[in-house]
Formats: structure tokens, C-alpha cells, sequence
DNA sequence: TAGATTGTTAATCGATTAACAATC
DNA sequence: TAGATTGTTAATCGATTAACAATC
């Protein structure tokens, strides 16, 4: 008998749970509790118990959470206790800022491969990374074998590109293309869009 | 007796709807219906009735919805029958694309004011704004009564500038710093880590 | 009319919270 | 030992879905 999966609403507080670790280690603490991370997070302190048993039993009764410990333990759990390949596709505005962006590798990714459709992008360098045809965009992706791409391109291209991605063996896209795309069972999607988060809250300050 | 609030994760789904229904209008369509929308995003159609119903009846059984009817009236629930102003703290690479970002003023939003603490970049101007000093910037705020912020500076520099937003009046904050900030009740944050929705995938693509 | 789709109800499903024994 | 905090259970709370009468 297969146990339960963990609910996938556990899964995404899981990094959320990580980076308040990682800022507590760099403030030199090396001690934690539910209830301090619950502060933190203005979440409730019984449901980080809940969602961290589902793995383990990582705390000390009395004491709490070694941070460290907790923290290598939740990476080892998400996957990023080692550094990911990430494609990077549309190299605009948006996807220019993304490539200069350090804050990646330490979180457990590394932009190693640029796409653009644009004759005039194509050839230049950014971070020592030539920005590279969408013609070889698929071959290249699997010879490097690459399973996570960022896709900043138009949204009149983001399907077609996605399409183009799952082919090349992709099964993560984080996707900035303000759309929602298609993908096949078994390749994931997080979509990043600013304009919903602000339509989400003037819902509550119309009365200007 | 004040009727039930919605609760906030239909009024997070109304953006999505009306992005969509954005698409529709555009592709030349009249009509659409909860089956057709609920395909498009790949949730159920009869949840895409119930968050609907909770703010009236905008269909027609056997036909479905009128697209564009149906827009406006999200529009008008979310507050986005309107343009707000928007100021935009911090002009790494990461402010400047969205400084330069077209689709705001279509979705409702309008960038209006730079701020930042660098001293070469202020008095610099992009799309004809001037970035101005973090130093005049609450007092401007308040001038210009704005009431959300795109926070786009280093982490460390983060909740400071958010309790200065705050105090200048703005209610809602869109922020791009990996941390986690402390707003006082009444005021609406949203957060964007893109670290974070990849850790999350990386959970169920972690056997290689 | 026949076919389609809404709006709504009740049932189901799942997530959160409160509480506490165990124990450091 | 006394105080604190975990891990877990059961209860509560809330969200989603299935189903269908109403009706275009």
C-alpha cells in the first residue's frame, strides 16, 4: 500500500519554511520554534508541526528546532540540496533582470542556457552565457539535459514555446507570459504574474 | 446583519477569470461558458459558477456568459474599472523591467512615480519618470495619494521601506524581496519569489 | 420543442486548529 | 524538578464537487 501523498498545499510552504530558516541562520541563530517561525510567516504554529511530520520528526520537545538541521532536512525534502540547471527563454526586459538575478544559486538554481527568437539578441552575452537561437533551442535542452526553464517571452509565443519545452524533456516552467498554458500530465507549472496579485488586493481597497 | 465576506481564495481565482475572458474578447469571441473557462484554466466548471454566484447572476441558462458583460462586471468587483496610480520602489534590473513593462495600464495600473536610494540614479529618468529620492518619497506618497507600491529593493533594505510606505499611506504592497514583511492590519501584501515557486516543483521532479 | 447551461443545494472532501500527552 | 515545546489526535472549519431544477 502506497501512503497517502503529501497535499500539494503543504509542499509550497515548504520553501517558504526554508527561506525563513535560511534568514534566521544568517542572523546567527541557531536555535528555532513553531511558534517563532509562525511569527514570522503569520501562520498558525500547529500547522508547521502538522506539515513538518509529514516527513519526520525533526524537533526536540522543550527545545524546538536546530536550524541548520531543519533547514538541510527541508532542502533534502524539495530537492534543492543539490544546484539545478535552468533554461531561460525570452531574454526582454523581464528576462534580462532574471538572468542578472543572484539570488538563484543559492536557493538551488542556475540559469545555464539563454533562448531568443530576436537576430539582434542572439550572439550577445549576458554573465558569460551567449544568448542562443530557438532553433536549437530543443536539441540543446536535451543534450544538456535540462528539466526546469523560466519563459519570459510575449504571450502570443508562450504556448508554442512551452510546447517546444515539454518536447525537449522540460517538466518544470515557471512561467511569466501572462496566460495560462497547456501542459501534459506530469510537467509542472508555477505562473508568475503581477498584474493578478494587484487586481487580488484592490479588491479590497475600492473605496478609495 | 453584515452578509458573509467571499472568501479570499475566490476573489485571488476573479483575476484569472477576467485575464481569460481578456483573451476571449480578443480572439473575437461573444460568448463563453463555465465549461469553456473552466477548460481554459484547468479548474471545474462548477466551481467557476459558485465564485461567480457569490456576487450575482451574470449568465444565461443555455448560453452561458456574455464575454464581454461578463468582464466589465469582474472589473467592476475587483476595482479595476479604473486606472490606479502605482509608486515603484527600487530600480535594480529588476524595477527597471517593471518600470518598462507595457500590460500594467491595460489590467488597471499605471506606474507613476521611481524612487530609489542611489545617488547616480537619481534624477535619471525612464519612460519620462524621474527616479526620485527615497528621502521625499513619503511625503510625495502622500501628496500624490497613492495606495500602491511595487517594492523591488534588497532584502535588507525591505520591511524599512515597507513601514515607511505604510506610515505615507499605501494599502496595498506587491513585494519582490525574498522575506516575508509585517504590515499592520488593514494593509494587503502579496508576495513574488520566483525561488520559491521553483522549489516547489522541484519536490515532485526530484528522482532525476 | 429539444438541447444546453446556469445558479444553487446538499454531500463530500480536505485543511486548519485546539488541545494535550509525551518528553526534552 | 519546572517549564517549554514537540508530534499527534480529534474536532472544527471551510472549500470543492456532484447533481439537478429552472429556464433560455
Amino acid at each position: 500500500m502506497r501512503p497517502n501523498p503529501v497535499p500539494d498545499i503543504v509542499i509550497g510552504r515548504l520553501p517558504l519554511y526554508l527561506r525563513a530558516l535560511g534568514q534566521m541562520k544568517a542572523e546567527g541563530n541557531t536555535v528555532t520554534s513553531s511558534h517563532e517561525l509562525a511569527g514570522r510567516l503569520g501562520i498558525s504554529s500547529a500547522q508547521i508541526r502538522k506539515d513538518l511530520s509529514q516527513f519526520g520528526e525533526f524537533g526536540k520537545q522543550g527545545t524546538g528546532y536546530n536550524i541548520a538541521f531543519l533547514r538541510e532536512q527541508i532542502q533534502r525534502i524539495l530537492g534543492v540540496d543539490r544546484t539545478w540547471d535552468v533554461a531561460l527563454i525570452g531574454l526582454g526586459d523581464l528576462g534580462r533582470a532574471l538572468a542578472h538575478y543572484g539570488g538563484f544559486l543559492r536557493r538551488g538554481f542556475q540559469i545555464c542556457a539563454l533562448y531568443d527568437t530576436d537576430p539582434e539578441k542572439i550572439g550577445q552575452s549576458i554573465r558569460d552565457m551567449p544568448i542562443q537561437s530557438m532553433e536549437t533551442m530543443a536539441a540543446d535542452i536535451r543534450r544538456k539535459n535540462i528539466k526546469i526553464a523560466m519563459l519570459a517571452v510575449p504571450l502570443s509565443a508562450a504556448q508554442e514555446v512551452v510546447d517546444e519545452l515539454v518536447g525537449a524533456g522540460v517538466v518544470a516552467i515557471l512561467n511569466y507570459a501572462p496566460t495560462s498554458i497547456t501542459v501534459p500530465e506530469g510537467v509542472h507549472v508555477q505562473q508568475i504574474d503581477p498584474a493578478l496579485h494587484l487586481q487580488h488586493m484592490t479588491y479590497y481597497i475600492k473605496p478609495d
